[in-house]
DNA sequence: GCTAGACCCTGTAGCTGCTATAGGGTCAAG
DNA sequence: CTTGACCCTATAGCAGCTACAGGGTCTAGC
């Protein structure tokens, strides 16, 4: 199975599976006589444990923790444990700024609702109040970010 | 006005404010004989505008294009709500994405309570189906990403 | 035999938004 | 005259790719 194929396989562009070989997710495969890659069935599994891993949007050095942690069938599984709570509190957080960055985006854009002039326009009123220092509807009591 | 009670002034890192000078997002600033920066009022406006459109975490390039469209008073705004609502709308979409992604992994999560083997762990497990091709908990029907 | 096009190779630069050095100059207080 | 806080430039690094440049290889069709 030559690069193309693998990326084909797995969904993954050819790019990033070099890329991933590069930097130490990958193994350096095997090649042709003429150079070229030649992947084995390991090589589309471990690449497709990483595709799901991304799609959970894990960092590659967890990634490549998890793939280290995953090799060793008989150890503890405590460490997997940890370092997926370690990234779903992550993600929690980031939603949850998200969450309120939405909140803030919604109160700014109800300050123009209709196109008049950059002078009178309500959201631009808004930062620039905010660059003087002064209270700005999206930031309000309400929320946490300044 | 030095760099570094801009940098106070405004939150900002001076670091930071030397990399938006470069980038030409700041106006370079006066020098004094030294070649320290000396900046001004509308040096302080200027970045606390920027450091508004920041919290509400636009890029530093839609920043830009919104300085731009804000000296120009005489102007249509609409190019600014446009500007708005396509920052709004990436928002919603990366909010929305993390909402799914946050499902998918207390899923995930819920598939190994206790600590035990490696082997037997059902998070690991889930990812080896997934690069079997199986179908995963995580990635079941009721959500969208692969 | 020769050419077009699809594939492969390496190496390097670019993207965003900083952050962190290295290696220097300036200035006021003690 | 030294210490320490501040300032300067220039460059490299982070993540996770993406996109070249500039080559080689292989197959199909003429």
């Amino acid at each position: 199975m030559r690069i193309g194929e693998l990326a084909k396989a797995t969904g993954i562009d050819v790019e990033t599976l070099r890329y991933y070989e590069r930097i130490g997710l990958l193994h350096p495969p095997s090649r042709q006589v003429n150079g070229y890659r030649t992947y084995d069935q390991d090589a589309v599994e471990r690449a497709n444990f990483i595709r799901h891993c991304r799609a959970l949007d894990m960092g590659l050095n967890d990634i490549n923790r998890l793939l280290g942690l995953a090799s060793k069938p008989e150890a503890d599984c405590s460490g997997v444990n940890r370092l997926l709570d370690e990234h779903f509190a992550r993600v929690r957080t980031k939603l949850e700024s998200l969450r309120i960055l939405e909140k803030q985006l919604a109160r700014l854009r109800n300050q123009c609702d209709i196109a008049h002039k950059v002078s009178d326009c309500g959201i631009l009123r808004e930062f620039i109040a905010a660059a003087h220092g002064e209270a700005c509807t999206c930031h309000s009591s309400s929320s946490s970010a300044s």
